[in-house]
DNA sequence: GCATTTTTTGCAACCATGTTGCAATGTGGT
DNA sequence: ACCACATTGCAACATGGTTGCAAAAAATGC
């Protein structure tokens, strides 16, 4: 898991640092997306808050992960599958944010349907949010 | 036009006030969404900050107007169609937001597929932004 | 029209999210 | 071990949004 993680580093030529290392493994080791303060939480005050802001920003210029919008305001990120690279994301996944445990997950199985856009409109991303109730919580 | 700005008000139960009546009209006006920042720019100094964002809320909570999720962290509205009512949004129309011009439009012709969910999933509000570029900026 | 009650506004202060400049420190290459 | 460069931490700032509370403005009753 830890080779995973220096690997990625040394694949998208990226130095590696503490932080670098420390909050690409918390992507790894989570399933759902994760908002600045989660990673802030889970390090404890072992990096400035600047520096989790950079790494994220340097992780999305390189592919590594993707930015999720939502209407509370911050931004979520999450892990990228293999097919995106530098400049070039390719997440036409759905997500799903839980309205109970504000999970978010990525719903990497359901496509995003194409849409017929009115003329003139010419689309360069889609993101699809939806929101309700996760299958952890229904149960 | 002004006679319009009234009626909506009073159909919603709410006191008629100049914040009201001057925000109401910039939406009726406006053919994008509009941010709190667009809102302030209209009225110059002749309101206080905290009041948009309490008209906006007051308007949001009566189904007047619906919230658009960005990735640019700042919340967008919009005017609601007429089956939108108190607690009960039916906004399930497409956003668009143009790369170059920030305009927000709301397609309302273009109707949100229905998405097969994973099990025990359950969607109760479906957010699918389009960015790209606007059929004005095409030309 | 005037007094009373209820809503709404403005102000100040606060919080959260995110950015920038710069000096200090760490990393990779030789 | 040294050097060039990348990265970090700190301070300060910017923006977006919220809360508490007193003053002002609506609606209500008379």
């Amino acid at each position: 898991m830890h080779t995973q993680v220096i690997d990625t580093l040394k694949k998208n030529q990226l130095n590696i640092t503490d932080s670098r290392k420390t909050i690409l493994q918390l992507f790894m080791q989570s399933d759902g997306a994760l908002a600045h303060m989660d990673i802030e939480n889970n390090t404890g005050d072992e990096f400035d808050r600047v520096t989790i802001y950079r790494t994220l920003q340097t992780f999305v210029d390189k592919g590594i992960i993707h930015t999720i919008p939502s209407a509370d305001n911050a931004i979520r990120y999450a892990l990228c599958k293999d097919a995106c690279s530098e400049g070039h994301h390719h997440d036409n996944h759905i997500h799903f944010m839980c309205d109970h445990c504000s999970t978010t997950y990525c719903l990497d199985h359901v496509e995003v349907p194409a849409l017929q856009l009115p003329g003139g409109f010419m689309a360069s991303r889609t993101d699809m949010v939806v929101s309700g109730c996760c299958n952890r919580c229904s149960k």
